[in-house]
RNA sequence: GUGAUUGUAGCUCAGUAGGUUAGAGCGCUGGAUUGUGGUUCCAGAGGUCGUGGGUUCAAAUCCCAUCUGUCACCCCA
């Protein structure tokens, strides 16, 4: 018995509209990418396992899509692991490969592995599909599109700059009105440092991430159980509650962390790309936000995070400076700035505010009706002729019935329908139909050509 | 991984004190109009009621399991 097909979850089809929207998120994003000199690579969508393994914390790996293994893969499993069902240590006997699940960390192990073909700094922009073993729900895919932009092999700040302007031009062109809030890891490893507890720094970023979303009082709450002392998240709260404009929250968490040079150094390079910003004329509001920590652990220093402002979706564009992810394969010392556009969720955005230029959607411009094979024959060459002149065109498969062409052509929209018959051979005339208004005229080819070529 | 919720025609949904042959709108097919779509009128096709068990004389309806979609948590684009 046939069964119904499906997907698996969280993934989608596209149908011909939405793929027309989605080329024009795509297209949008690319130009502004070409236009700052970024070039393009893809990678593989499935990377060893040993250099996805590792790279994004512990949930990470969980959320990792694994590759069985080819052939008999379960003869060379120990059969004490199979008697414990220890699943980890069984999963590192039956795969070694997996689907990627960000563009970074393959481009880090791309950079390393072809460090002597590349020109330094490496500017770079990767569109592709990655993957996450996540339970979906809203703004949320299993297989959805990043749009990354990175530079390698530069510590100026002028790269973080850069990405801002980006942002900035995507989402003006794109005309979705968006906040940039950035932050900066050294400003957190300050904290962590000036309130005693400088081990537990990743803790206290995933609490404090949360701090908009879950309150004050429950962030506190989170970090004691996390195991951080009383007294160091009594110290903590005042930091996390400042307010005031972008220049006096820096000055204020500047006083906070005078005794650590690392939180120093980041004070001072906020500063600097905030001068650096003021001097540029954007669109989008940039925002200070001392509680953005982002859940990525390679990140080092400048952290970024775009919300859409009329759309309740969670991030849409996100990323920060990685000091050593390539150190991790094996190249110490290269440091990298980028950021992602998440296609999808840029996506849902648009939808929902109804952003889409109304002509995202080309069709076919001139359909031709087929009576049959004579009409065929006579018509071919015609058909021939208007694609050359550029007029998107097409001859229907089959000598079906006139109403059914005629329903065809009006399904997709087709501007222009063509009617040759014996008649119309005779005369060497074309019937032209426009079938919005349902007028019907005569016409040479030449008109044809003309009329058509207007409307295309 | 945890919790909640959903599933009836291609689509959107009606349909419970369990009771003949499960309905509507839209869509689809054919005809009115054998060279004319989008409007109108007429007719028709299409359903193992997500799947598998159970309770019952009897289940779309009640119970259990499972799958799928949705939402929240965790985490994240």
């Amino acid at each position: 018995m046939s069964q119904k097909p499906s997907i698996p979850k969280g993934t989608r089809d596209f149908f011909p509209q939405l793929m027309a929207r989605r080329n024009y998120i795509f297209d949008t994003i690319r130009s502004v990418f070409l236009l700052y000199g970024y070039q393009e690579i893809e990678t593989p969508a499935m990377e060893n396992l040993s250099t996805l393994m590792g790279k994004y914390g512990e949930e990470g790996d969980k959320l990792l899509f694994k590759i069985l293994n080819s052939g008999d893969f379960a003869a060379k499993v120990p059969d004490d692991l199979l008697a414990n069902k220890d699943s980890v240590k069984i999963t590192n006997k039956i795969s070694e490969k997996g689907l990627r699940y960000d563009l970074t960390v393959p481009f880090a192990r791309f950079v390393v592995q072809n460090r002597n073909e590349l020109v330094f700094p490496f500017k770079r922009f990767q569109i592709q599909p990655v993957w996450r073993a996540d339970r979906p729900q809203k703004g949320r895919y299993r297989e959805f599109f990043q749009c990354d932009v990175d530079v390698i092999g530069s510590d100026s700040l002028l790269n973080e700059v850069e990405l801002v302007q980006i942002t900035d031009e995507v989402f003006k062109r794109l005309n979705i009105s968006v906040t940039l809030k950035i932050n900066n890891r050294k400003i957190l490893a300050g904290i962590a440092e000036s309130i005693g507890e400088p081990e537990k720094i990743t803790e206290i970023t995933v609490a404090i991430d949360k701090l908009e979303k879950i309150g004050t009082e429950k962030v506190m709450l989170e970090l004691e159980e996390k195991g951080i002392k009383n007294e160091s998240v009594e110290k903590l709260k005042p930091i996390l509650t400042l307010k005031g404009t972008n220049t006096e929250k820096l000055e204020q968490i500047r006083n906070v962390i005078e005794q650590s040079g690392t939180g120093q150094k980041g004070v001072e390079e906020v500063q600097t790309l905030l001068s650096y910003i003021d001097k540029l004329k954007l669109s989008l509001p940039v925002e200070l936000d001392l509680t953005l920590a982002r859940g990525l652990n390679y990140y080092t220093g400048a952290i970024f995070e775009v919300k859409a402002n009329d759309v309740e979706i969670g991030s849409i564009t996100g990323g920060g400076r990685y000091d050593d992810l390539t150190g991790i394969f094996g190249l110490p010392g290269v440091s990298g700035v980028g950021i992602s556009f998440g296609a999808d969720r840029i996506f849902d955005v648009m939808e929902k505010l109804n952003l889409f230029p109304e002509d995202t959607e080309t069709s076919t411009t001139v359909y031709f009706v087929n009576f049959g094979e004579k009409e065929v024959a006579y018509l071919l060459p015609v058909v021939d002729k208007l694609r050359k002149s550029g007029i998107a065109c097409e001859l229907f498969p089959d000598a079906a019935k006139l109403k059914k062409q005629m329903t065809y052509a009006n399904r997709k929209n087709i501007p222009y329908v063509v009617m040759v018959g014996e008649n119309e051979m005779q005369a060497g005339s074309f019937t032209l139909k426009e079938m919005k208004s349902g007028d019907q005229k005569e016409v040479t080819l030449q008109e044809l050509i003309e009329i058509a070529g207007k409307g295309k």
